[in-house]
DNA sequence: ACCTGTCAAGTCTGG
DNA sequence: CCAGACTTGACAGGT
């Protein structure tokens, strides 16, 4: 199996680089000239895409292939008093430059807009406004010219007190979404509500892929082993690829296709004892190896999105840690082979 | 240069 | 029904 690394939106070996500046809507409301005010706004988010742009080259340097972006590279975009502003004809040259690079270089990209996209809530105006972040992030996307490897993942969101309906709501949704913006969807299980095998029965009926959180199942597990799940979560990430070759010539799809779009999991490890949820500073390589090696026969590729503090440091550690194993063969500097 | 408080959002909890 | 907690990186305003 082969396994490739990545970290996310910011750098902490590249400086003065974030990809999140922003400012306050009560400072930009302050400013008297809206014009000028929303110019500033379309500057910091060129500064963004324009420090995006250094972390992808970093990247490079360190062969890491794989990435999430900040998703707030625009600032206070769908902020309810800026709903006249597009932002993005003013953005499409930076958006098509940082695309061009990830195209390039063999990447791969993600955004995970935040937890206030919940596409499970009843009310009306939430999913309004839930379902437009997800139209932006596809856009964003779409304009940097990249194809539906490159995808939104998001959590099924709120309980409301009974589970079942909101899941089927969820469901409802979501299939409701129009299709470029569903084929660009992920789903990952959540550390307080919705499980693993809840969040794969959403994923099954809504046809798309499963992204698995390993340190979340671990507090929110449901009584599920993650490796019971794990052939039906590669099975979400089968009938991908490229448009007509989806499926071979007997109907089913077969492992050539998570080489299109490899199954992707999130690890971390928990803060301490009594902050379990919180994500540690770095990751516990022998915890995520005993996972690797369970689905290394099952599973040909595999990319790994880790979640820590220390961001791409964390990923190098991990990588000198992995690469003292006797089944662990080093092929780049973020990417390895196991069991092979 | 550094410190502290504030900011965004939606949901959940406690009262 | 409402206030506060949760989460996160960064602003904003102070020294």
């Amino acid at each position: 199996m082969i396994v490739r690394f990545g970290y996310v939106a910011m750098s902490l070996l590249v400086k003065n680089a974030s990809p999140s500046k922003t400012i306050t809507y009560a400072s930009f409301s302050k400013l008297t000239d809206r014009e000028a005010a929303i110019r500033k706004l379309e500057r910091i988010a060129e500064e963004n895409l324009h420090n995006t742009l250094r972390l992808l080259r970093h990247n490079r340097a360190y062969e890491i292939e794989l990435y999430r972006l900040s998703s707030r590279l625009v600032p206070l975009v769908g902020h309810e008093e800026l709903a006249d502003w597009d932002p993005f004809p003013a953005l499409a040259d930076k958006f098509a430059e940082v695309g061009r690079y990830v195209r390039e270089h063999g990447m791969r990209i993600s955004f995970h807009p935040d937890h206030f996209t919940v596409l499970s809530t009843p009310r009306e105006e939430v999913l309004r406004t839930s379902v437009a972040d997800l139209e932006r992030h596809t856009r964003m996307l779409e304009l940097m010219g990249l194809d539906e490897r490159a995808r939104n993942n998001i959590h099924i969101g709120g309980t409301y007190g009974n589970k079942e309906a909101s899941l089927l709501r969820f469901v409802e949704q979501a299939s409701a979404l129009p299709k470029r913006v569903l084929d660009r969807l992920t789903l990952e299980n959540d550390d307080k509500t919705f499980t693993a095998a809840e969040t794969l029965e959403a994923c099954e009926r809504v046809g798309v892929p499963m992204v698995l959180d390993l340190h979340h199942h671990e507090v929110n597990p449901g009584g599920e082993k993650a490796l019971a799940l794990w052939p039906r979560i590669l099975d979400t990430w089968r009938r991908l690829g490229p448009r007509g070759e989806a499926e071979g010539a007997d109907g089913r799809a077969d492992n050539r296709q998570l080489d299109w779009l490899p199954p992707k999991i999130h690890v971390s490890s928990p803060r301490s004892d009594k902050d379990p949820r919180a994500h540690a500073d770095f990751v516990d390589a022998g915890h995520v190896l005993r996972f690797l090696r369970e689905i290394a026969p099952l599973t040909p590729r595999l990319d790994v999105m880790i979640e820590a503090k220390s961001k791409d440091e964390a990923l190098l550690r991990l990588m000198e840690e992995l690469g003292a194993e006797p089944d662990v063969r080093v092929r780049t500097q973020a990417s390895v082979e196991i069991g092979y």
